[in-house]
DNA sequence: TTGACAAAACAGGACAACCGGTCTGTTTAT
DNA sequence: ATAAACAGACCGGTTGTCCTGTTTTGTCAA
């Protein structure tokens, strides 16, 4: 029950956004009832928490962090990451957006407790990038770069880029920003 | 009356979303009744274009078109921007985000006239900085750069950049993404 | 294994507040 | 005199929260 609530709340929320989705809409959807899902989640906001502890964070992880750090290089990592989100979107002929920012933009100014919980997760995010340039530095793969300032780099693009497929509904400017950056 | 409306709205619009600011609280604060605020915006959906097409792209227009126009070269203009806003943010010690992309993420999935209207203003804003572009190439202050990634590339940092800065509350990202391209 | 009991999970109704849109009447501007 | 602008009431629908009652699950002792 739990379950079905999150998995419901993670796909409205990304497309529709927190204050366009009701909860009478996440209950139909999930099949449960007032009184189940008010036992656990007692409120809207406890929900959205739950929905960026659990699920955002998750798909940061899997989507970013866990290549990146698997990659042979951190450049090579984003590269990667930027490729293979766009041809997913290619694929699906649709762009929802990147999770984390869909409810950083709308939540961020609404709710301290729902900024912090999204704050962490772009700080672990640029933490894991400028982990990887260090450790590209002290392996002799990388030199002169900030890792800090790559790793803010790398996240502010893809969050942009996102942002701007969603709008045009169409992921070429991923691809036109990892040209961009290769050569810049 | 119209122009009390319209300043209110896109305050509003900008601080806390669309969904998020009722007509109630908007005539409030213009201080109107429903009847005035109906005459001149039949539903709410038609005061969000008008934001949009009056004041979201004037604001665009205002801090990054002409400047990009107006600057010794379109590098030059992209620096001095990102300059110009990390600076009047750490002065106003509040990060709202941009007014562009805050209504993209919000309204660029829910309703298809409003993503229109918003992909014309990131149009029209790349388009600006790849003709500065074109234009330096031909007198000769630049070459080997693809005008129109260099563009997605600015507007998409940019975008990205404002989003973390609003989350954390803190414009530093703007310049590390700055120091980041200038050594990329 | 069974029955008793408690806790957890669930169903669904009630509630006040809120919402955007509609409409009639009044005021203001031309 | 007429059109535009404005006031504010009304409306049905929606919303998140709160709550009581019922069902299911877990625990324990006999």
């Amino acid at each position: 029950m739990r379950r079905k609530v999150l998995d419901v709340a993670e796909v409205a929320f990304q497309a529709r956004g927190y204050h366009a989705s009701s909860l009478g809409d996440l209950m139909a959807a999930a099949g449960v009832s007032g009184g189940a899902l008010h036992h656990h989640f007692p409120t809207k906001k406890a929900l959205a928490l739950a929905v960026i502890d659990e699920r955002v964070a998750a798909a940061v992880e899997a989507t970013w962090i866990a290549p990146v750090v698997a990659a042979a290089s951190a450049r090579e990592g984003v590269r990667a990451v930027f490729e293979a989100v766009a041809a997913e979107l290619d694929q699906q002929g649709f762009v929802r957006g990147c999770p984390l920012n869909n409810l950083a933009h709308e939540l961020s100014l609404a709710d301290p407790d729902l900024r912090a919980a999204l704050a962490g997760i772009f700080s672990a995010w640029r933490q894991a990038i400028a982990g990887k340039v260090r450790a590209d530095q002290q392996e002799g793969r990388e030199q002169g770069t900030d890792p800090e300032r790559f790793a803010a780099l790398a996240v502010a693009t893809y969050s942009g880029a996102m942002s701007m497929a969603k709008t045009a509904q169409d992921a070429t400017v991923l691809r036109d920003c990892l040209a961009a950056l290769g050569e810049a």
